[in-house]
DNA sequence: TGGCATCTAATGCAGGTGCATAATATGTAT
DNA sequence: ATACATATTATGCACCTGCATTAGATGCCA
């Protein structure tokens, strides 16, 4: 692959995800009271709709099992998840989303697509790819 | 713009984002002693290929201005950059590469050129998109 | 059963980041 | 010249993240 294809992409990518995590940040911290990472997680859930393993979640987000074990802390602590046992191996944990969870899942996802059409509106969505 | 199209390009910013910042950090740091952020501004400076002031590199890097001025001061530490003053505005300071900045700048650069390579080749440009 | 490697999740810790603020310099208007 | 708004960089602080490690559970094999 092109080398100034590769390093284009990189700086778009870049360019991206640092416009598109400071704005998810402030708007979904100040009109729902949730992180990106927090809000990740709800919405993967929901997605799935069951209750999904520690390790299932990890998976799908690009958090550590360290760092995904502690949002999944908070969310707890926020009444918008808990914590279930798995009878079958007591080593792992169900995380299931509370109706509350469902409601402010519900109440912020609107806010992540605005959020998102506005940043990737304003770029196309791979730009020029001029490198340097 | 479609929603799908949109969800799905944030997932793949993501998740590129994610493996090449894993990889850089790696990478960079086991061989060369650099993070992500010390080596985007070594490159930056090597690329205007003068002198910048902190708020030009603020405009170039994904940082804030405490982060940008704290990985300067990193910087300056591993005589990599030195801090100059601005003689016409005493606010100012400029960031100069040494010898050493360039040496270790292009030692690391094939580095990060693999990595991106590497990374980007696997998954194309952009993918299928398909959000959900 | 006992011993041991593996797996899962939680936690101590160090480090990087952003926000708010401080400290200093500049420019402008009166 | 003074006062005040603005601009530039540095710093205190809280928070989030990853790495390494720990604690506990499981599976397997002798």
């Amino acid at each position: 692959m092109d080398e100034q294809v590769v390093v284009g992409t990189w700086r778009y990518v870049l360019a991206m995800h640092s416009k598109a995590m400071c704005a998810l940040e402030r708007e979904l911290g100040d009109r729902h009271g949730l992180g990106p990472s927090e809000f990740e997680v709800l919405d993967r859930i929901v997605h799935h709709d069951r209750k999904l393993r520690l390790q299932e979640l990890c998976d799908e987000v690009h958090l550590s099992q360290s760092a995904l074990s502690r949002v999944v802390a908070r969310l707890e602590k926020a009444a918008l998840v808990t914590r279930d046992a798995c009878s079958s191996d007591r080593r792992g944990i169900f995380v299931c989303i509370t109706p509350e969870g469902r409601t402010r899942h519900a109440a912020a996802l609107p806010t992540q697509r605005a959020v998102l059409q506005e940043i990737f509106a304003e770029a196309p969505a791979l730009p020029g790819l001029a490198a340097r």
